[in-house]
RNA sequence: AGGGACAUCGUUCAAUUGGCAGGACAGCGGAUUCUGGUUCCGUCAAUCAAGGUUCGAGUCCUUGUGUCCCUGCCA
């Protein structure tokens, strides 16, 4: 971990306010569990930590507990590597699971058995349309759908198509368990959502123990009801996925939490889709997740950027509904005023102008003592060479200076930062005029 | 003639739930500075529109307008 999180305020959002309410009803007996349930199916990014830094802040900041979930419920684009970097970001951000880690694929024969149950209430049908014949059948965003020809089928039917699709007997995608809910909803998402599907790869944990996989409307939910999840915040494209949450629990009759939608981040001049993200990767235009042009957390963290610093811009750029645009300029200044206040301060020359203080004894050395931060007086100090030749940034010296340049030019004297006075007395040039280096005195 | 959500300084989040619209970032001006950094002070700047209720509206009501999300067997 990079570092300890000292203080755990109570968050100020309106999530926040939502519990505060619920405490003093004692909706949940004053018990506070949310979950950060990310698909491993790639690193994660910035408008991530906004989503950890809510979740475990919450969690923390009114004694309740955050589990880390991985949503792999989709075998063909999820991968161990992407379980790993997700784990080592959220320690690295300063968040601690403790031994609350779990993964979608842990509840599979839950889910299963839960699926079977709604059979049993006749509600939920195995489907035979084809994907596309599936497309038509649920109409349009102003049009109703209606009903598949499958929807119909007896229970015992159904139960043995589900068992056999379970045991490999079908192809991918000949057959699909879909809820029995309403065809012509406004709501295209409670038109007889698919909950399980058909796909004959192995999966990074449970190998090819199962060739059907449940959805992420029926998996999350669960998922979340199984866990005791008392808040489950998700960003704003699940608001219309809410109701189908919610069915689903009230018609297993299981533990219901409540989900909570907010606007994720946006960040001026950032690529923050996944999908973009990888395509970066894979196309070789980065040299990997953790390039420090990436957006990505293990990027910023290879580009120096403190994890203080991006639990402090979470903190400032706040929590709402509305969709946002934040200027990376917040996210900097986070970056230099973390960094201002803890980094040790070292020096180095780029490209090297050399000086010779012309009225220095040839063989003296002297060290002076230099601060490693001014900013933090516990930082200490270290002790720096100083001889007859050093040298400079060939940006601090000029020959032909304005005004407004405070720095070395012929004739001005400036101070060499816990050292001497010099002053330029002299230019010294190789035959093609160019300036191969100064010569000063004290 | 689909459904859902959102709308406050340039950006972002607030506003004790009907009582002087505030902070941060960005911008601008100045002071300090042995880092052209930091710090400090000052300053600019907003309630989407039109009606209505009220002593009083960002907040309540009505009607508009604009933006985002939903037609994966992705999450």
């Amino acid at each position: 971990m990079s570092d300890n999180i000292t203080e755990s305020t109570v968050p100020k959002n309106f999530i926040a306010a939502i519990i505060e309410k619920d405490n003093e009803t004692g909706k949940y007996d004053g018990r506070v569990a949310t979950r950060f349930p990310p698909e491993p199916n790639g690193y994660l990014h910035i408008g991530h930590a906004k989503s950890i830094c809510l979740n475990f802040g919450l969690a923390k900041g009114f004694g309740g507990t955050c589990n880390l979930r991985f949503d792999d419920t989709n075998p063909s684009k999820e991968e161990v590597e992407y379980v790993d970097s997700i784990k080592e970001d959220v320690h690295w951000l300063g968040f601690d699971w403790d031994d609350r880690l779990f993964y979608s694929s842990d509840y599979f024969d839950q889910l299963y058995a839960f699926a079977v149950q709604l059979i049993k209430d006749g509600k939920a049908y195995v489907d035979s349309l084809s994907a596309e014949e599936i497309r038509e059948y649920r109409g349009t965003l102003t049009e109703p759908g209606k009903d598949s020809p499958y929807r119909t089928r007896s229970i015992e039917e159904n139960l043995d198509l589900f068992e056999r699709m379970k045991n490999g007997e079908f192809a991918d995608g000949e057959h699909l368990l879909r809820a029995k809910i309403d065809m012509a909803s406004p709501n295209v998402i409670m038109r007889d959502p698919a909950l399980y599907r058909i796909r004959k790869v192995d999966h990074h944990r449970t190998g090819d123990k199962w060739c059907i996989y449940p959805m992420y409307d029926f998996t999350h939910c669960v998922s979340d009801s199984l866990e005791k999840i008392t808040h489950s915040v998700c960003t704003l494209e699940f608001e219309n996925n809410r109701p189908l949450y919610d069915w689903v629990l009230e018609n297993l009759g299981i533990y219901r939490p409540q989900q909570i939608e907010f606007a994720r981040l946006n960040l001026t001049y950032t690529v923050m889709s996944k999908r973009r993200l990888i395509q970066l990767v894979e196309e070789g235009h980065v040299s990997g997740w953790d390039d420090p042009r990436m957006s990505t957390i293990s990027g910023m963290r290879r580009r120096g950027y403190p994890a203080a610093a991006i639990r402090n811009f979470c903190e400032r750029i706040g929590v709402a509904k509305a969709t946002n645009m934040v200027d990376f300029a917040l996210l900097e200044f986070s970056v230099r005023e973390e960094l201002n206040a803890h980094s040790p301060r070292y020096m180095g020359v780029i490209n090297p102008l050399k000086v010779v203080i012309e009225n220095y004894p040839d063989d003296k050395t002297e060290e002076f003592e230099f601060q490693n931060n001014p900013e933090d007086p516990e930082a200490g100090t270290r002790m720096v060479p100083f001889s007859k030749i050093l040298y400079i940034e060939r940006d601090d010296f000029m020959e032909d200076a304005p005004k407004k340049f405070f720095r070395l030019a012929p004739g001005r004297e400036v101070r060499l930062r816990y050292a001497y006075y010099i002053k330029c007395t002299d230019v010294i040039k190789d035959e093609n005029g160019e300036v191969i280096g100064t010569a000063l005195y004290l």
